[in-house]
DNA sequence: GCAATATTCTCACATTAAGAGAATATAATC
DNA sequence: GATTATATTCTCTTAATGTGAGAATATTGC
């Protein structure tokens, strides 16, 4: 293990319970001396991805900034929010975005009918690979051997799962077909989800997919087919503008 | 320079312009051989810092990630939401969290009226030292050590600012006598904020400010005076809340 | 399946991280 | 504002390990 990875390994044992560490606690849990311990967490300090508070260490300001170049340059978000905040007030759920990332599924926004619900607990929260509606999707719409390959790396030893090469490909391919997938208290219980993916026309690439979330009773008042014809549509709005907006900046390609 | 700190300076290149970059460009940035700039990537990446998209390098889920857990235990966002989305929908204007961070000032939360905007370019905003009603809030309210230094190390000599510390000190100490600072178009043209510090009763110490922002249109429907005590009574119950929270977790202390 | 490109490996060498403890800076207390 | 306690950096030597060049190997695109 080089240096290297130990330094940035310090990074892990900030987790919910202690977001606020002192050196020795670092030297401890890493195994590292007193003073190899201060040296990493100073270049940590230095880049900004620590912080010092009061003889305590913290995760630091550049994780802000950098999330926030992050979503700022998304195209997904940049040109996607106008179209998201739409399809959240005519049908009154939520609306979510979310990636496939590394091997695995992020959500990136969340529009909330009500204000500030939502807000802080969106962006970041982790999904299972094959559960609920989004992940579905994002998975089914990889392309031929990313698609084998994540089944057997993830899938099909996953104790989560049990699903053979067969029954999975039979899933991944009607969502395919169906063009969304809908699911039913796979997440949480009592929510239904409807996601479609947000696919580049030009190049066919994955870029996201975006989905429509309630509880039964929200769902009771509203006709399936009409939400689900509205998150094919956003989805497909949103990957124009995406395309369109590319092409103002390079008209060369 | 140490490789570590070249490491993470590799995390530099990644700007508004360049959020993706392919191998030979980061070698060339950062004045390092191919084979290095690779061992590096590939360091970043195992952390999740970064995250190879075809062939490229660009921002990695763990920032994103890293950033969730940061928004989900700050005891600002999590005992504030509530009282914040009060305050905005009370008075229909913006209100912003900031906070005091590593000697700069960063923007953690926003509450819009409408509500897509400001989601995404709201949190991790940088703002300026001295300009605009949050930062002289946050500035003010540094303990006397703190903020005489802070003055010499990045006011006194910075030409955006033209204060004497005779002139600069008075200034904070009126805001602080105040408990808040009202500003006109300061940060932004036709824009006006009242903001009041959020202070530990307990221990006197400055966590952030909350701030209530809007046009000048918006502003006119309003009496000062009523926003301003709607600020600080928020910025007080935050600030009680947090208190309260804390002593429930270690009764103790 | 093949070619082109991207990435990792190998190895010798020199740089430089590491550890221990002293020296210094910083913060807390009165 | 001085004094003590604590946190942090420095110094130095040794051994570990990061480095560069190019060969070997994966990956990707067609």
């Amino acid at each position: 293990m080089t240096s290297l990875s130990k330094m940035l390994n310090v990074l892990n044992m900030f987790g919910p319970d202690s977001l606020l560490l002192d050196v020795d606690s670092i030297a401890d849990g890493m195994e590292l001396s007193r003073a190899t311990a201060y040296r990493y967490v100073k270049e940590l300090c230095e880049s900004g991805l620590l912080s010092r508070v009061d003889g305590q260490y913290t995760l630091g300001p550049r994780i802000i900034e950098l999330d926030w170049m992050m979503r700022r340059y998304d195209p997904l978000l940049s040109n996607g929010r106008e179209i998201i905040s739409e399809l959240c007030k005519t049908t009154g759920l939520n609306v979510y975005i979310s990636v496939f990332y590394d091997g695995r599924i992020i959500n990136t926004y969340i529009n909330s009918p009500d204000t500030e619900a939502g807000f802080s607990f969106g962006r970041g929260q982790p999904l299972p690979l094959f559960k609920g509606a989004q992940s579905k999707v994002l998975v089914s719409y990889q392309k031929g051997r990313k698609l084998k390959k994540l089944f057997h790396e993830a899938i099909e030893n996953n104790a989560e799962y049990d699903f053979t090469w067969k029954s999975f490909s039979q899933i991944t391919r009607s969502i395919r077909q169906n063009g969304y997938c809908i699911t039913h208290d796979e997440l949480n219980s009592g929510l239904t989800g409807i996601a479609a993916p947000i696919i580049r026309p030009d190049t066919d690439d994955i870029l996201g997919s975006i989905a429509a979330v309630g509880g039964t009773s929200s769902f009771q008042l509203l006709r399936h087919e009409a939400v689900i014809e509205l998150v094919k549509s956003a989805a497909n709005r949103i990957a124009a503008k995406i395309v369109s907006s590319d092409s103002d900046k390079s008209p060369a390609a």
